[in-house]
DNA sequence: TTAGGGCAAC
């Protein structure tokens, strides 16, 4: 039903009813809902609750959070379902400080909240920067016996796992209270959003386990956290599992599929997949982008960019952000340089690029050698330049020796990233590769001060369905015995071959395993080994890596690739290398 | 006299 308010001056024979219908009926546009609370207030009509309520949660549906608070605030006593309304509304429209803030308020007066009330106020804590106030409100929680129940209590552990609390989180899980679909599903989300992917799948085992039937909401979830591991068999195996239950694998579904697919590597059945997908939406191409771009194919990446226009879809800033990464791991600075003007100057305020291309088109600069472009790039930008940003160009300085640049940045970046374990390291890289040991001794004193811990590089293969995790240097797998005499075997061979160890070289995020003695037995080459030995010929090898791999293992991988004819996939922090017959698919360019 | 929660690309 349309609805088209009467102006004010007519005169008013609205009843209360009619008031409380025409509400219900205009809930989608926030012009006629003031004008109908201006008209209302004329009638002199006592305005009941109900009516209050109705228009209150269209408010904070429409996002006109102002208008909903002025409402509220000239209320009498509002009733605790309008306290809660509130702070949902503010929850949801991202304004966790207004909420929690309301919240505060309400306990001030003494009002005395509901069942209802915790689930949202514990939400907007999550959203705070920190868990202070979250942990004051979990007091309440217990305080008026609220604790068991089954949306609190969900919440409550989302929050502590988003703050990296997960005894807490644990702690609550234990203590055994119903748990139904939606909050299962919750929890394995906020596991893998927050990257604790292994407790993700964990949980989704569990979930079996206590007897809940996973629907598509959880089976998203569980092939997203497969993607983070890097575990393909485990996902192909996960979404068998899937159509075997009669799940709708819906475009949701399948897009983390694909996701899932890039994320391993496996960029042929990503292609494979995506050219057969019955629908496809700008997630499905930017995913596909994205799956090029860090797979080191950006002539493909590029070209479905175009492709996807041909077809009618609208890219978004994702999809820039893949455009620009696949630029940058293939240094193509014009296009670049085309690709992000065309985002500038675009009139649509979606399309206006963000921090994150800022700092792709500096890595791209930076890499590329243009240092002082980036700098000055950054200095350019309209809006303020975040870690990401200074973090790239102190890449970059890294990789290019240069110290001086590099000294100016990190002061900067220290000054929003003070406690970063990744920047430390990476400049306490550039000074070693520049072998200004002075500077890596005061960096290293630096972080011991301020506890800041390193962390721990670790490379991980899946065999078998399973995931074995090797540590530099480490020797508690239970073939290790054999996995060493395959390491000094493939040395042996590649060093008849050419090969040279650069036992110096440690110009990335190589961390604990950048002394010399321990080149011979970075992660990588642990995993690889342990590859060569178990998976079965024809197979290729896939590693992934929690850190960046350091130029040692990276021409290791190359010589071993050549003289084992086995292809090796080797996931880092930030893209794939495909080693094949002695080249690697990002060209050295990395 | 009302009402609550979960999913995909960065």
């Amino acid at each position: 039903m349309p609805c088209t308010p009467k102006p004010s001056n007519q005169p008013i024979t609205l009843t209360k009813q009619a008031f409380s219908t025409l509400l219900k009926s205009c809930s989608s546009s926030q012009n006629q809902l003031k004008q109908l609370h201006a008209l209302l207030l004329t009638t002199g009509l006592s305005i009941k609750n109900s009516l209050i309520t109705h228009l209150l949660i269209n408010l904070t549906l429409l996002g006109d959070m102002s208008y909903a608070r002025q409402l509220f605030d000239e209320m009498h006593k509002p009733r605790i379902f309008l306290w809660n309304t509130l702070i949902k509304g503010y929850v949801k429209n991202e304004l966790p400080m207004e909420a929690s803030s309301i919240y505060r308020q309400m306990h001030v007066l003494g009002v005395r909240p509901d069942p209802f009330t915790y689930p949202f106020v514990v939400k907007a804590c999550a959203k705070l920067p920190e868990l202070w106030t979250g942990g004051a409100v979990h007091v309440h929680v217990m305080k008026y016996g609220l604790e068991f129940v089954s949306m609190v209590r969900t919440e409550l552990m989302i929050m502590y796992m988003k703050f990296g609390e997960l005894g807490s989180a644990d702690f609550l899980f234990q203590s055994v209270v119903e748990r139904d679909l939606v909050a299962w599903n919750a929890l394995i989300a906020a596991c893998v959003q927050n990257g604790h992917a292994s407790k993700a799948l964990g949980l989704f085992r569990r979930m079996g386990v206590a007897g809940i039937k996973p629907d598509a909401v959880t089976f998203v979830s569980a092939l997203s956290a497969c993607g983070q591991l890097g575990c393909l068999e485990i996902g192909e195996e996960i979404y068998e599992a899937a159509r075997n239950e009669g799940i709708d694998c819906n475009i949701i579904v399948e897009n983390a599929r694909l996701d899932m697919y890039v994320k391993c590597g496996s960029i042929d059945m990503a292609r494979a997949l995506f050219i057969n997908m019955p629908q496809k939406s700008v997630i499905s191409w930017s995913t596909m982008i994205l799956g090029y771009a860090i797979n080191g194919e950006s002539e493909k990446a590029l070209a479905l960019f175009s492709g996807m226009q041909n077809e009618g879809f609208l890219p978004n800033h994702v999809t820039y952000l893949g455009v620009l990464s696949a630029c940058s791991h293939a240094g193509l600075v014009n296009e670049g340089w085309v690709y992000f003007g065309r985002m500038a100057r675009s009139s649509e305020k979606n399309f206006q690029p963000r921090k994150e291309h800022y700092a792709c088109m500096v890595d791209l600069l930076g890499r590329s050698g243009h240092l002082e472009k980036a700098y000055n790039f950054i200095k350019s930008m309209p809006i303020e330049p975040d870690a990401g940003v200074w973090g790239a160009l102190l890449g970059a300085c890294a990789i290019h020796h240069d110290v001086k640049l590099g000294q100016h940045v990190a002061d900067l970046l220290f000054e929003v990233a003070a406690d970063s374990a990744s920047y430390h390291v990476l400049m306490s890289n550039m000074y070693a590769a520049a072998g200004r040991w002075e500077c890596v001794d005061k960096v290293r004193q630096r972080m011991r001060k301020k506890g800041i811990k390193k962390v721990a590089g670790y490379s991980a293969v899946e065999f078998n369905s399973d995931f074995h995790v090797f540590y530099g240097g480490d020797r508690s797998h239970g073939q290790s015995a054999l996995i060493y005499e395959k390491l000094g075997d493939l040395f042996e061979q590649i060093k008849s071959m050419g090969y040279i160890p650069k036992t110096g070289s440690v110009f990335h995020d190589v961390e604990t395993e950048e002394k010399e003695v321990t080149v011979r037995t970075h992660s990588e080459k642990l995993a690889i080994a342990f590859g060569l030995i178990n998976i079965r010929p024809g197979y290729p090898i896939r590693v992934m890596k929690n850190l960046r791999t350091c130029a040692d293992c990276h021409t290791f991988s190359k010589f071993v690739s050549k003289v084992t004819m086995r292809e090796i996939i080797l996931r880092d922090k930030i893209r794939f290398h495909h080693f094949r017959n002695g080249v690697c698919s990002c060209k050295d360019f990395w």
